[in-house]
DNA sequence: AGCCAGGCCCTCC
DNA sequence: GGAGGGCCTGGC
C-alpha cells in the first residue's frame, strides 16, 4: 500500500537517527513494530510503500503516516531554523528528515534505557524486553512481539529486568512502570500540556531527567520546542556558541539558551544537529 | 587494565 | 545550585 507524499520526506534518516530503535533494515527496506503490527516500509518516489499484518493496510495507513511525522509542515520548520549556519548545512545533507510521533510509553521506555549506553545496546535491550513481556505478534515472517505495556512491564518486575542485562536501568523500568499502569501520570494527556508542565510530570518518574524528558518529548508528545542537551549535542555547542557563553552554563542552562536561540522549532534543529555530529564521528575530539 | 558510553540520583559543599 | 562520585554492562 501506498502513503503518497508530496512534499519532503527522507525514510532512512528519519528512522535511523536514534529517536527509535525496533526498525531493522535489510537493503531499503525497514522493518518494525508499531500499533501492533508488523510493519515493512520503503521508500517509493511518490511516497511511502508498506505492509502490515495482522491488521488492514487501510486501517494502519493514516496511523503510519502520523507516526512518521508528515503532518508537519517542514518547510515552515526549514525557514525558522535555518538563519543558523550549522543548522542550515544539515539541512542540506539530511533534507527531508522528519521527527517521528511515537507511542509516549515505548519512547519513555527506550530513553530510559538509553542512559549511559549505545545504540546497538539500547536496541538489544528494548528487543529483549519485548521478547520476554510483549505480546506475540500473529504474522508470517519474522517473529515479533509487540511492546509491553505498562501493567506488563510493572508485572514482570526489576529483577526479571535486571536478568535481561539492562542493569542499574532494571529498577528505573521498574518504578517508572509502575507509576504508570497506576496512572500516576497520564503520557497521553501530557500533549496537551504546556512545555513546563509536561516537564515536571516526567521529571517525577524514576530514571527520567532533564534530558530523557525532552527525548520524549520531542519524539512522542508533540513538544517541538523540545531540546535535549545529551553529551554531543553539548560539545557541538560549547565548540560552535562559545562566544555566546554555552561553556559556562549548566545543561539545563544550555538548554534553555538554546530554545531561545533556535527558537518554536529548537527540537528540529537539535535532531539535525545530533544527527550530523554522530555521522561525521565529531563527539570525541572537538574540531576535529 | 582502565576508561568511557546518547544519564540519573544522591550527597556534600 | 553545582560539583563529584557511584551505578550495570559492553566495547575499545
Amino acid at each position: 500500500m501506498l502513503i503518497p507524499v508530496d512534499g519532503l520526506f527522507a525514510l532512512a534518516p528519519t528512522l535511523e537517527s536514534g529517536q527509535t530503535f525496533r526498525w531493522r533494515r535489510s537493503g531499503d527496506v525497514f522493518e518494525g513494530v508499531v500499533f501492533g503490527n508488523v510493519v515493512k516500509v520503503r521508500q517509493a518516489d511518490d511516497g511511502v510503500e508498506f505492509t502490515c499484518g495482522p491488521d488492514d493496510g487501510k486501517y494502519l495507513a493514516p496511523l503510519l503516516s502520523d507516526y512518521l511525522g508528515l503532518a508537519t509542515d517542514l518547510p515552515a520548520v526549514y525557514r525558522s531554523m535555518s538563519h543558523d549556519p550549522r543548522v542550515s548545512e544539515a539541512i542540506d545533507r539530511y533534507r527531508g528528515m522528519r521527527i517521528l510521533r511515537q507511542d509516549p510509553w515505548e519512547c519513555l521506555v527506550c530513553f530510559i534505557c538509553s542512559s549511559a549506553s549505545n545504540i546497538p545496546r539500547i536496541s538489544r535491550n528494548v528487543e529483549d524486553l519485548c521478547a520476554s513481556f510483549g505480546r506475540p505478534i500473529l504474522v508470517e515472517g519474522t517473529p515479533r512481539r509487540a511492546f509491553p505495556t505498562p501493567h506488563e512491564l510493572a508485572e514482570a518486575g526489576e529483577r526479571r529486568i535486571f536478568e535481561l542485562g539492562l542493569g542499574y536501568r532494571a529498577a528505573y523500568l521498574a518504578k517508572t512502570a509502575g507509576a504508570v499502569a497506576d496512572g500516576a501520570v497520564d503520557l497521553m494527556s501530557l500533549r496537551e500540556e504546556a512545555y513546563g508542565d509536561a516537564l515536571v510530570a516526567l521529571t517525577s518518574l524514576d530514571g527520567v531527567g532533564d534530558k530523557v524528558a525532552n527525548c520524549v518529548m520531542l519524539f512522542s508528545l508533540d513538544q517541538t520546542s523540545a531540546f535535549p542537551v545529551d553529551v554531543w549535542i553539548k560539545r557541538a555547542l560549547q565548540e560552535w556558541y562559545s562566544d555566546a557563553g554555552v561553556n559556562k552554563m549548566s545543561l539545563p542552562k544550555m538548554r534553555l539558551w538554546a530554545q531561545e536561540y533556535f527558537g518554536e522549532y529548537a527540537g528540529y534543529a537539535n535532531q539535525y544537529l545530533f544527527h550530523d555530529r554522530r555521522l561525521l564521528g565529531r563527539g570525541v575530539t572537538a574540531g576535529a
